[in-house]
DNA sequence: CCTAACATACCGTCCAGTCGGAATCTACGG
DNA sequence: CCGTAGATTCCGACTGGACGGTATGTTAGG
């Protein structure tokens, strides 16, 4: 699930080794996506990538939009199982809202190039796929709602913003993250969401 | 220099019209860019929906980069009149910021295509259009940063967030506007201005 | 009549996906 | 343990179409 970096080669099975054939091939795509867009990248690049063929590809998958679909549906996987967790864990809306803001910050550092494809190439999807990517994505939408509406009910949030537009607002900063962070930054993840988490919820100017 | 939404059939000027054309070809390749991407759309659909044919095309461009560039031209300097103008109109650095963020949104709402194709095409940029680009931008963020250390200088502003992150905060919930806003749903352009605008200044907490 | 403004036919390239086969693995009967 | 049949995994040449760009021809304007 994590997103691999290095390749250790092998726990030394035989020649044939679908299960990591088939990630390395996910892998690379995910890297080539991220950096060149999907439409950019070509089959045989990723098939390079990987060192096989474009008949190791095809038999893993059945197309270039599958893999698409793959990294898209991994990803909101983790988001919502992030969102799910900390709906357990915590009880004030407004702690709630941080914790979001703060683990999505650190799942965009961490998921950066599943964050790129998703919010760059997710028009490329069509079918199936695309209409169940809209229906994740509007269930984290709406949780991240109830949160923002439910602090309002109980008098925490400024009832002036409307709860969509700050939902929006959040999402916005969080998932722009991917555009600029790089690890090799002199700030950390860490520092990024902090920040980002104190913006929203308290605001820039001093009072 | 306003983003076309219909084309006004020409003041009658004779059968050969290149002013019009080429702004039906750019408009067109805007539009399509925005919905497809760059490389989702062809040279043939940007020419049939301006009812013209690819020698006018690469009479009017030299390539397909061509007008990618152009485009991402014309949204940079938009955005650098706005900021150039609210930083002569305004003093504190909060109603500058204020002002920024409102104008940024608008701007958005406004030119939404370009916004999406500066978004997420500008990676196929390439060599001296890509440069010219990064320049615009980096200046536009030099711009942004002033005014939030200005600001935390001043005191007005919470020397916790570092200012560069708080911009990169700012610029992502407005850009990020794009992804969502639709001028035929409930919310006015101003509205969602507004809230952003409160949503980053004042943050969601009340106190 | 010369140039700008197009139109149209065409070219070389690239690319997603296919297909027949080779290599490897697995199951099972002997 | 061996042999082997069938399934899985992968190879790599190939195809048919699309696409960016060009070359050449045609029409209108000054």
């Amino acid at each position: 699930m994590a997103p691999r970096t290095q390749t250790p080669r092998r726990k030394t099975r035989g020649s044939y080794d679908p299960e990591q054939t088939r990630q390395l091939l996910l892998d690379s795509a995910l890297e080539l996506f991220g950096d060149q867009g999907f439409h950019g990248t070509s089959v045989q690049e990723i098939v390079e990538r990987a060192q096989v063929t474009k008949g190791a590809f095809y038999h893993h998958f059945e197309s270039k939009q599958d893999v698409l679909s793959l990294i898209h549906d991994e990803f909101l996987d983790v988001q919502r199982e992030a969102i799910e967790r900390i709906l357990e864990e915590v009880e004030s809306p407004v702690e709630q809202l941080r914790e979001v803001i703060r683990e999505s910050v650190l799942t965009v550092t961490r998921y950066r190039q599943h964050v790129a494809v998703f919010f760059q190439e997710r028009r490329y999807l069509t079918g199936r796929p695309a209409a169940d990517v809209k229906r994740k994505r509007d269930k984290l939408d709406k949780a991240m709602d109830d949160i923002v509406i439910a602090g309002v009910e109980q008098g925490l949030f400024d009832a002036r913003i409307t709860p969509r537009v700050a939902v929006f607002g959040v999402v916005g900063m969080s998932a722009w993250v991917h555009q600029w962070y790089r690890e090799d930054g002199t700030m950390s993840a860490e520092q990024v969401a902090d920040d980002l988490a104190n913006l929203a919820l308290d605001g820039l100017v001093v009072r």
